[in-house]
DNA sequence: TTGTATGCGTTATCAG
DNA sequence: CTGATAACGCATACAA
């Protein structure tokens, strides 16, 4: 692959010159801008981004590390930062680590090896501390989807506790008051918060969730048939469920469409996330809008500026609110 | 950043012997080995990608190219190649090229840039030329969707015509007669060659398919719910539908559902993809299994071995054939 | 306006 | 077993 010096060499120029038609440089006779463009082209020349990483100490690409792609919310997630490293002609370095503390340490470190400067990363498995140390040393280092206290200006992160209440809120309002939660098994900040929120709103209205009225089960559609089924066989009350994703919730109905318990005219459901499936599994799916894209572009370009050297405020970070989505899973209790 | 010339000066030794222990080289005492370890450890060195990448002449990195990641069947696909590269300890680097000729060849010349020497790309808007001279070029050069004869064993493939017909027949085989179908307005290979299976497979079967039979729109839920109203609007008589992919079919049957038009008792729907949503929806979709996670693995394996100096054979290709995966959204024709 | 020289962090080829 | 030293491709401070 022809290099600066063999197109130097073509267009009897010296190296610097022909670094400096590339990027652009000011000080260049207009001919010979010219004819050394010629000869880029013709030579097919590409600059090698390594080369040039390495004597600039900066990396021309987006590190971002997430549990794996094939899940729609964090597909989404990779799109919304996909759509704002586009606009700036800046490639992503994608790492993975699936929520395990082992590899989620060596997504962000293989990040780190290729002097991304600037990287949004998810991480559930690893400890505050942790990332307190990223967050001190990688000037670009943004937390998505987890807040730390101590790096509040580089979270980007949902209310959990707060979406947790405005679900119940939601089926208060509509006259319920026996509920069971569909949670997921995995013990880390968001269904814990979102149990918490639920609880803390259904305490305010004088309801208390007893612990069998939570089925804990993989946060998938199977997950959510489970919980359900074990609701079902433990001859549970109730006429309000509330899940924690949307897949467990379209489980949850499956599930009680197959025992002709109408939803929602029986038993109500309420989702979370608003991914696609909510809209095309039937009924409607009424849902907590996760607006997870925004969130991803707005932890992108927190990172970008970082990187370029903005200094965060000190008191400051970046918190969303989950909005319900009213559908056709939700209807008003029986009384 | 501690860089390797530190950690040589700290632990009292020579560049090529740091060198060596990072590599696991074979000619270091066992004492010395430790004992760079052990300063490598707590200076906190990350050995430099870029750097590395520049002197071996070969990227870490293994390349991707895909129209966008919001689309689960990319996202699919992406999660496919990314869990070989998992194994292997490479990361990812993600060009995104939407359908469209300029972004496409960029998106290619930034993985150039980087000197991936291993990448699938996904490419409907570039020529074949243009194709074929990147894999001239490139060893490890694989495309994923795509059939070019000069270049097959570059190839991973699914036959679309195969697909049509295999809907087509299944639809026969219920005693359907009267057939729609719903594509996609976007003139690329895909429903073109699906066109074409399903016109083969009917015509041998005595049924020819006037072009009003076919509406056009974009590939998603919402263009179904247009082209079926647009049926609808014209009065067309049918009772099988055939749908670009699952999207489609799904907004198609929504826009039965809402004229109360039973779906499959009196009207049929099939699908193509089989994404996560033919699952969900409700009747659940009778569609075309496309094997994407199983090709996206192959072509990444395609691509690592020819990166690594395997010379593919001249006559041979990779195509996968879909498979129909029976639901509820298919019955029998009433007679 | 152009050229020369140096260094970025590694690997690899030599000698010791 | 270990140490100099020359690349790798490029940007840039300094000369001319």
């Amino acid at each position: 692959m022809a290099t600066i010096k063999d197109i130097a060499q073509e267009a009897g120029v010296s190296l610097a010159t022909v670094s400096r038609v590339i990027n652009n440089g000011p000080k260049v006779g207009d001919a010979t801008r010219k004819r050394v463009k010629q000869i880029m082209l013709e030579m097919g020349y590409r600059p090698n981004a390594n080369a040039r990483a390495l004597v600039t100490q900066r990396s021309a690409s987006f590190g971002i590390v997430l549990p794996e792609l094939s899940d729609p919310f964090f597909a989404t997630m990779a799109h919304g930062i996909e759509s704002v490293t586009r606009k700036i002609d800046v490639q992503i370095l994608m790492s993975t680590g699936s929520i395990e503390k082992a590899t989620e340490l060596k997504a962000i470190e293989t990040l780190l090896e290729h002097r991304c400067n600037a990287m949004v990363v998810h991480s559930k498995a690893l400890d505050d501390a942790t990332l307190i140390n990223f967050a001190k040393t990688i000037p670009g280092f943004v937390l998505i989807n987890r807040y730390i206290e101590e790096i509040g200006n580089r979270c980007v992160w949902l209310d959990n506790i707060a979406g947790g209440q405005t679900m119940a809120r939601h089926m208060l309002n509509q006259g319920h008051t026996k509920f069971v939660i569909v949670s997921s098994k995995y013990q880390i900040d968001d269904p814990v918060d979102r149990i918490a929120g639920i609880k803390q709103e259904l305490a305010e209205n004088g309801i208390t969730l007893s612990p069998d009225m939570i089925e804990y089960s993989t946060p998938d559609q199977e997950g959510g048939e489970i919980a359900m089924q074990n609701f079902l066989a433990k001859g549970t009350e109730f006429t309000a469920v509330l899940a924690y994703n949307d897949a467990m919730a379209s489980g949850a109905m499956t599930m009680l469409q197959d025992h002709n318990i109408d939803v929602p005219n029986e038993v109500s459901v309420i989702g979370y996330d608003d991914v696609l499936l909510a809209k095309y599994c039937r009924p409607k799916l009424t849902t907590l809008r996760y607006p997870i894209e925004m969130m991803a572009v707005k932890a992108t370009e927190l990172a970008l500026q970082y990187a370029a050297g903005t200094v965060p405020e000190a008191d400051c970070t970046f918190k969303y609110a989950p909005t319900i989505v009213k559908r056709e899973s939700v209807g008003k209790a029986i009384s």
